[in-house]
RNA sequence: GUGGGCGUAGCUCAGUUGGUUAGAGCGCCAGGUUGUGGUCCUGGAGGCCGGGGGUUCGAGACCCCUCGUCCACCCCA
């Protein structure tokens, strides 16, 4: 057994899925630039404040960071999630609104790990941010949506649901608190718990018995502003129009404290694991003034990427890209051939990769099969001496030999 | 944080009611083939049986603790 081992609840990304990992990532940006958004790259960590701001019903916050003192006696904290970073890079640079902006990189929270929930999770996103347009929330959706298509996912749900603005969110809250008070008697300890802390999140409960009672809350909708009512229905129909479906979910609570308004949640119906929902967003218009700028609204949304990709190993779409070299160069002289060959060859835009130690041609033809090379081209005394390699296109069983100044353009038409 | 399953070779796993030097398949290395991989044959390397303590003449097996991992809850991506 080795002495070490990835921390709990981090892992290494290893060969083939790392390639799709950046896959995934590049995917991502084609869809979001093509959108008009820009890449972003806040720091790990912050000052614990920046994200205490994300409210104190918010358990990420609460239970699950990853904070610390550092040197210089500052206590910080590794985000738990990126988008107060990016609120907070708003209050600090003032970009011109509409500022659009993308991100992708690791998070940390300190859990329990378990399938599709690591202690360092990777998220891609998008948010915006100075924009209260409906068509706003709407092209957010669809970015998403996009990117799911873009993947190859079929199954993929999109909920949606309004909480109104703060004032409407306040009272729905209280509405819902004297509810479940009323029949707490009924409810599990779990969610008599999560009453005390955020009535709202006890909508979210699975528990069997909690289900019944769930059922029969007061809806937002019946305490929502007509304001916020205008503007989700304005949401409904942009999306409409673009034809993206949708299932009001008006139990949709999600677990940041911030949402105003406009929730979302992505589920892939293709996963029956515990977690299903592999992404999600919605508006937080009053995080950048609680992290001291201007009143100002957003909306963005954040997926998980190992989630993401275990929908697409559940659908079979969207795997590992080829990172083959297209050559493998074997020397049985004494590898001053292949060392030179394989520079020129890399040089001239062919990838290239060989043995060394200089071993048996036996061992090295078994290298030059795992590489998955295309072609491995063989230099032994015979070719030295005539100033040939030998060319072997890999699973054909033949091969010829090749004039040492011919190779390049021998190349271009065997791999082409 | 709570509950349960599982930790034996690089990987996937056997290992009988506790009984000598712990096995298989795959992978790896070498040879069969002094210039040839992907098939085949032969051989080889590689294990503090997760760690610590205990029971026993004797523990990979049983008990306790601990760490890791998986699953569910919680929470969320």
């Amino acid at each position: 057994m080795p002495d070490f081992k990835t921390s709990p609840g981090t892992r290494d990304i290893l060969a083939p899925h790392s390639a799709r990992w950046r896959a995934f990532q590049e995917v991502f940006a084609k869809t979001v630039e093509s959108a008009g958004y820009n890449y972003i790259i806040p720091p790990m960590f912050e000052d614990l404040d920046v994200f205490l701001r994300l409210g104190e019903a918010t358990e990420v916050v609460t239970k699950e960071m990853y904070d610390f003192h550092d040197k210089g006696g500052r206590h910080v904290a590794l985000r738990p999630e990126q988008t107060a970073s990016v609120c907070r890079a708003f209050v600090e640079h003032r970009p011109v609104t509409p500022w659009k902006v993308w991100y992708s990189g690791p998070n940390f929270r300190y859990e329990k790990p378990q399938q599709g929930r690591y202690r360092q999770f990777d998220q891609v996103g998008i948010e915006a941010l100075g924009v209260d347009d409906a068509f706003l929330d709407a092209e957010v959706i669809a970015l998403a949506s996009m990117f799911y298509s873009a993947l190859g996912l079929n199954h993929v749900e999109l909920s949606i649901n309004t909480l109104g603005d703060g004032g409407d969110r306040e009272a729905y809250s209280n509405l819902l608190a004297k509810y479940f008070s009323k029949h707490e008697s009924s409810l599990t300890a779990e969610s008599k718990a999560t009453l005390t802390r955020n009535p709202l999140r006890v909508l979210d409960s699975k528990r069997e018995p909690d289900q019944e009672i769930i059922a029969g809350a007061p809806a937002i909708r019946e305490s929502i502003s007509k304001q916020s009512a205008d503007h989700f229905a304005a949401v409904l129909s942009a999306l409409d129009a673009l034809n993206i479906s949708y299932k009001i979910n008006d139990r949709l609570v999600r677990g940041l404290d911030y949402y105003r308004r406009t929730t979302f949640e992505f589920v892939s119906t293709a996963l029956d694991a515990a977690h299903t929902a592999i992404g999600g967003g919605g508006r937080y218009d009053g995080l950048v003034e609680a992290l001291g700028g201007p009143a100002t609204s957003g909306i963005g949304f954040a997926l998980g990427l190992d989630r993401t990709l275990l929908a697409c190993d559940a659908e079979g779409v969207f795997a590992a890209p080829q990172t083959d070299v297209d050559v493998f160069v074997v020397d049985t002289v004494d590898g001053t051939h292949a060392h030179d060959l394989c520079h020129q060859l890399r040089a001239n835009g062919f990838s290239a990769d060989r043995a060394y130690d200089l071993r048996s041609i036996k061992a090295q033809m078994k290298s030059a099969d795992r590489s998955g090379a295309r072609v491995a081209l063989i230099i032994g005394s015979d070719e030295v001496a005539n100033s040939t390699i030998m060319l072997r296109p890999m699973g054909s069983g033949e091969q010829y030999v090749v004039s040492r100044k011919d190779i390049f353009n021998e190349l271009k038409k065997v791999l082409k």
